[in-house]
DNA sequence: TACACATTCAACCTTTTGGTTGACAATTAC
DNA sequence: GTAATTGTCAACCAAAAGGTTGAATGTGTA
């Protein structure tokens, strides 16, 4: 089951490590659309926007709906929620971890030189 | 701006597409380690962790640290709060959305069939 | 100084990814 | 029925990803 687990990640990461996907699912977060709406914005072919679409359908943050001709597609909350939960996971460790290390230095004096020097203060996120 | 936010999450998303990637992070999260600590797991060659943490730390999911001849390596939570926080921004659009429809059908009587069946219900995540 | 250790670099290989084009299936419109 | 529209499939291509091995670099240790 974990390892089931990693492959759903694996293909949801994937899938939003394209800008051109992620730009489809902010359109989608707006509104529903059809994969011609979807595509009208990119200068790819029809065939290029299929294929993306496929791969954040198989990544389960999209689902598409048949409707006559066309695809109705929308965004899959869930998988979102699961994506998002991992990071805050990762967040929640970090920050307890500190917790316990300030905790630590406030009751002994460090052995170690300076282990944690600008933890939290490095924020050069460009 | 949005251009270079957008290269940041390519290489965000990218790095965290890849389950050895991810081990490793969870390794950091529980603990600093040194890439001979964090290559002691996997079955790949010293080359190849090298390779994985130099995406980690290009995604600036990662520190490395120069201790005498080893590096030290840590979680960089920042890019994770970022990363996590588009996403929710994703989960944000989404309730929005339904709140707004969920109030209008309250008030007037659907024109189109049940526009947004399933919605929320839909939790096969596996 | 010589050696061992930790990590990276360079060259190479295979698989995956993201794109193209052209043909095809299904549906709607004339 | 015929033609247009929507979307996918198949075959192909170039570039990127993920791995290998072996050499090179930098640092501690005897």
């Amino acid at each position: 089951m974990v390892d089931h687990q990693s492959a759903v990640l694996d293909l949801a990461f994937g899938a939003l490590s394209d800008p051109a996907r992620r730009a489809m699912l902010f359109q989608l977060a707006k509104k529903e659309s059809t994969i011609s709406e979807l595509a009208e914005p990119f200068e790819m072919s029809m065939a290029a926007v299929s294929k993306h679409l496929i791969v954040l359908e198989r990544a389960r943050l999209i689902i598409k709906l048949k409707e006559g001709r066309n695809f109705r597609c929308r965004l899959n909350p869930d998988t979102f929620q699961n994506v998002s939960a991992l990071l805050q996971h990762f967040e929640t460790f970090w920050t307890t971890r500190l917790d316990s290390l300030e905790t630590y230095f406030t009751k002994k004096n460090p052995t170690r030189g300076e282990p944690h020097e600008n933890a939290r203060t490095n924020n050069n996120v460009n």
